[in-house]
DNA sequence: AATACAATGTTATAACATTGCATTTCTTAT
DNA sequence: ATAAGAAATGCAATGTTATAACATTGTATT
């Protein structure tokens, strides 16, 4: 610090999300992980995508800054941000989501749009004991985080 | 037919599952579709993959019989079996599996072996009306008959 | 400086899926 | 029976998604 002048925010760039990339630094670093800043951008491109990203999207985007960047560029930062549990894949749809409950380690529903293909990311508590109950009557044991269901999302609903 | 004498039986060879392939055609039948050579050969070679199989495997499978097939004849054949009710597919892992409950038309949990890929297709009510009306509450409304969830499965489960 | 290790760069290729168009086969109305 | 139209298939090319394999860089420790 130089001086006492506060300094100017950075301008509130529709999706800066600066508050949330710090948040996700520090749980990193918690654990042991960095956010380098290859994955911070990527994280940042997902936090901007509400709705999923494809990994090739991310890549033509991330290019614009890093002419370099090829598939494994994404592909290894989306890896790590779905271990730290930053980020989830939609297998059905090849698209990658940030996770909105990054705080609690709870499993998560998603719940993936036929029709315009938006995902939306829900926590049912009574839901997923009914499920964990039932799957280990039947010898199985809930193991990802992650379900996922074709859902008609409320918008779609609505424009029968 | 041309006798009394009846015929004998085609011999069972392990997986020839004659009469589910039949109840499916008539299935086909009753709705204006048709369970065509090629659809019907697919659909046995499902049958014969409790765990599910992936595309090209098929494909490799149906050129034995039919030098000529190409990526279209199995995706094709796969995407009239997932119209039709009579197959599903597990997108997390780009695998394909027979219904096993053509029967009824309740929404199906299908349980992904994270281990071994293993495929298990469950029906529970109670999950099902519960997530239902979670989802409803939320303003979405469930749409697919496919739920995909990571479960470890009871061999998995006992081999720690 | 030498080593160790995580991350990244680079090239190539594997794996999965669709498009477009030509041809054949199956219905069905006449 | 047969022509018209629809459905299914053959086939080549291409598009999309993901990983393998190996080299390089950066940084921290000894």
């Amino acid at each position: 610090m130089n001086s006492s002048i506060p300094d100017i925010q950075c301008p509130p760039t529709a999706g800066s999300h600066t508050a949330a990339l710090d948040l996700a630094e520090a749980a990193c670093r918690t654990r042991g992980a960095s956010l380098t800043a290859i994955r911070r951008e990527v994280l940042e491109l997902l936090y901007r995508s509400p709705t999923g990203v494809k990994a090739y999207d991310l890549l033509a985007q991330i290019k614009e800054a890093r002419p370099g960047a090829s598939p494994p560029t994404i592909y290894r930062a989306l890896d790590f941000l779905i271990e730290q549990g930053l980020a989830h894949k939609i297998g059905r749809m090849n698209l990658f989501v940030a996770c909105r409950h990054a705080s609690h380690q709870i499993p998560s529903l998603f719940l993936v749009c036929p029709k315009c293909s938006g995902v939306t990311e829900l926590q049912e508590q009574s839901v997923m004991s009914a499920l964990s109950n039932s799957l280990a009557a039947a010898g199985h044991r809930l193991e990802s985080p992650e379900v996922e269901i074709s859902a008609l999302c409320p918008m779609c609903v609505g424009a029968r």
